[in-house]
DNA sequence: TGCCAGTTGTG
DNA sequence: ACAACTGGC
């Protein structure tokens, strides 16, 4: 009997078995599998808590894999260069991937592709972590989207395949290739302390991402048009965790939402809406990779940004200090829980970009260092549009102010309670809990007075509309 | 997925 | 006195 040539599963952020093509399409041929997990640069730059959750991520999907007789080989390196000693030391003669679209894994992807190609190796990349390929939707004149509308117009209707079933078993290899310890990468160390306490919060893997989504679309989604708005309530899907990582699929997402739509529940169609959303990154970060870096609209680089990133407002504003309830009570959620409720991210960035007239980028590095959620397209679009530079951003001149949203979308002030333990006779278990995450370098505790607002409402809402006025564009 | 000041209409 | 509306930032 002549043994197969194995296949190499190169996993990358799609830590999941159902509704993976590339899992499929590597054991198609019933050769054996060997499952590769690679710490490369992409990995060493991620920021402290989503390296951390992606470690808790893989720890996870190797005991999912184990449960069916494979294994996650993990190996540390240039990417080219692990799959090329992979390669010649298993006899492999075929690598798989699901795609990525961020700027950097597209330009190393197109260069392992290519140098496997030219070494007579079979190299495959395939669709998984979108809906649709970010090519594949173009306007009437063949160009790309840049208002949400339209692309949700184009969208909504068409037809997103059902979710593929996940394989049954692995095909082991004869002898397995040597591991690296998950231990030895040390994906936590940058997290210190906050570790233990963010923890709480996580659920982690391609079986609570499932559980998330069917505890969601059968209840929480009637209420999500209105109920998402309020940080106090339960009224998110929270899955961004898990699409981050791709513990779960968007299609599999989306039929959920889909099913939950003809069974007549109003807050359905809203939640395909922010799936879509999800999409409209990628086809933005596709189609303009400097989304992620620079001003999406060139004449924002004469506003007169702060670009300090140690300025005292800006490590106020870091350190959930702002003096704006709404702001800190957001900022610390963050800090303790990896995660922030959508309505606190867009006002948290409109303090920044506007109140503070700080540049967006300094925003976007602070949330790529602290959200466990943190996902390349989503917080390059997310903060330019925040500050108005994006396409189809909101207006610089639309100023959130934090004490009106407060009153409106926290009435009972239940939120800023659970997060602000200042002031308070008995502060919340939550709020106390910022004081122990934080490094003790700043120096915090829940016996400070609460801080004074370093730029009030009224103040920064003047001084920002008066920069946007003088503006030279 | 805004805010605010100014105006108009109602009692 | 105040809700409802409007235009500009």
């Amino acid at each position: 009997m002549v043994e197969l040539s194995p296949v190499i599963w190169w996993v990358r952020r799609d830590l999941r078995l159902s509704d993976n093509p590339a899992a499929l399409a590597a054991c198609a041929g019933g050769r054996p599998v060997i499952p590769v997990f690679i710490h490369d640069d992409g990995v060493a730059r991620l920021g402290a808590a989503p390296k951390w959750r992606l470690g808790l991520g893989l720890e996870c999907f190797a005991s999912t894999l184990a449960r069916i007789g494979s294994r996650l080989v993990l190996r540390r390196g240039d990417a080219l260069e692990v799959l090329r000693a992979l390669v010649a030391q298993s006899g492999a003669g075929a690598v798989v991937w699901t795609r990525a679209y961020d700027p950097d894994s597209v330009a190393r992807d197109t260069r392992v592709k290519t140098a496997l190609k030219q070494d007579g190796i079979e190299a495959r990349s395939l669709a998984g972590h979108l809906l649709f390929e970010p090519w594949t939707v173009a306007t009437g004149q063949g160009a790309f989207y840049k208002v949400y509308t339209p692309f949700w117009k184009v969208v909504r209707t068409r037809e997103v395949p059902e979710p593929c079933a996940a394989p049954r078993a692995l095909p082991a290899p004869a002898t397995w290739p040597e591991s690296d310890m998950l231990d030895s990468w040390q994906m936590g160390t940058a997290m210190r302390k906050g570790a233990e306490i963010v923890a709480t919060h996580l659920r982690v893997g391609e079986e609570a991402a499932q559980a998330r989504l069917d505890e969601f679309a059968a209840s929480a989604i009637a209420d999500y048009a209105t109920a998402r708005d309020f940080p106090a309530c339960n009224g998110t899907s929270r899955l961004s965790e898990n699409l981050a990582y791709g513990e779960i699929s968007p299609r599999t997402c989306w039929h959920a939402g889909l099913r939950a739509m003809h069974e007549g529940k109003a807050g359905a169609e809203t939640f395909l809406k922010e799936l879509a959303w999800r999409e409209f990154a990628y086809h933005l970060l596709w189609h303009s990779p400097h989304i992620a870096t620079s001003n999406w609209r060139p004449e924002w680089d004469a506003f007169p940004w702060n670009t300090d990133e140690n300025a005292p407002e800006v490590i106020a504003w870091r350190q959930g200090r702002t003096g704006m309830e709404f702001v800190d009570a957001a900022m610390r959620e963050l800090f303790v829980t990896g995660t922030m409720h959508n309505r606190g991210r867009m006002i948290v960035a409109s303090y920044l970009t506007k109140h503070l007239m700080t540049h967006w980028r300094i925003g976007l590095d602070w949330f790529a260092d602290t959200l466990i959620d943190w996902d390349p397209a989503a917080n390059a679009m997310g903060w330019q549009w925040s500050a108005g530079s994006g396409p189809d951003a909101t207006p610089y001149f639309r100023v959130f102010n934090p004490v009106t949203q407060l009153a409106r979308f926290d009435p009972g002030r239940r939120y800023v309670d659970t997060w602000i333990a200042e002031g308070r006779r008995r502060p919340s278990r939550k709020a106390l809990s910022y004081f122990e995450a934080v490094p003790p370098s700043w120096g915090l505790s829940a016996q400070d007075a609460y801080p004074a607002p370093v730029v009030t409402a009224e103040a920064g809402r003047k001084r920002a509309l008066e920069a946007y006025q003088a503006r030279k564009f």
